[in-house]
DNA sequence: TTATTTTGTATTATAATATATCATATTAGT
DNA sequence: ACTAATATGATATATTATAATACAAAATAA
């Protein structure tokens, strides 16, 4: 089964609703996993979630540091960790830059579709990608560990604006 | 059709041949092409096939110069666009290195698989990965542009070694 | 063949991304 | 309150990449 980008975030959605719910989850996953979300990884995570398009930990940084704060690049980087290592946001290898994860309750390597005129990104989760990774590599006795899908493209709406 | 990575290359394999046939290849489609294999782009191919694993640019740069030669990294940099524009070599964007390309011919985005023990790459060709990867994109109306698949993991003979 | 254009290379500087290391502070559990 | 574990702060530096400009060599055409 598969769950295709017909999750790709539309121009005119809520995107309180996005953060929100980013927000809700990740406490409640902290919770139960016993995992701390100080107020640095929360705001971290909101500045991630600004939008659905990835940012750079410099731009993070930028961020954190807008009201006059001192923060300094390890920082960024070990709180990106952190929240990588709980789902909570994904590192976009082909970009250098990271993006929030809608569906951070149980960990898993997402597809993402990277839309390059309005920047954003959709996470999926296809079957039949992964299957596909699978057999290919099962023919070559190759064991698959950090799958890595990253497809550039255009999303419908600015293709649609051409 | 899917030629899996069975083309992963074996510990014991006869690189000199993997060698001569890129550099045969490389010269004939730049005579094709009329393009200018230099003596500068033929030693970074060299380089970059010196094994099957990514190399950084940098690293690229430091071979370059193990004789006393002063090349800065623009000309690397530049050096490896031209050899990804005639598709002789390919950038593993997770690793932010290059590796060569056995088949040059017809340019193409390949699939990577990665051991992450011997740092060895096989290029593949699945179609039923990019049709997984299309069918995904068409059902949220995504046109893909740039698919990039980099599977980390281990490769057999590394696997077997454990 | 020498002028013109195109293509390739060199140089310097700097930007952007990422990590190592060590010091300090905070928190949770006892 | 103590202490062990966890989190943050601070400094320095490593790694990867590009901008901008100047110079050189080769291809082409008059």
């Amino acid at each position: 089964m598969t769950l295709a980008g017909n999750n790709f975030p539309s121009r005119y959605h809520d995107h309180a609703v996005c953060i929100e719910s980013a927000l809700v989850q990740a406490e409640s996953l902290c919770r139960e996993r016993g995992a701390r979300l100080t107020p640095l990884r929360r705001r971290v995570l909101e500045i991630v979630w600004e939008s659905h398009a990835p940012i750079g930990a410099y731009d993070v940084l930028q961020r954190m540091n807008a009201g006059g704060e001192r923060n300094a690049p390890p920082t960024v980087y070990r709180t990106l960790d952190f929240l990588m290592e709980h789902g909570f946001i994904h590192r976009i290898e082909s970009m250098n830059a990271f993006v929030g994860c809608a569906t951070p309750a149980n960990t898993h390597k997402g597809q993402f579709f990277i839309c390059r005129a309005c920047g954003n990104v959709a996470e999926t989760h296809s079957e039949d990608i992964s299957e596909a990774i699978e057999e290919s590599a099962a023919r070559a006795g190759f064991l698959v560990e950090t799958p890595v899908v990253e497809v550039g493209g255009r999303c419908l709406e600015c293709h649609d604006d051409e």
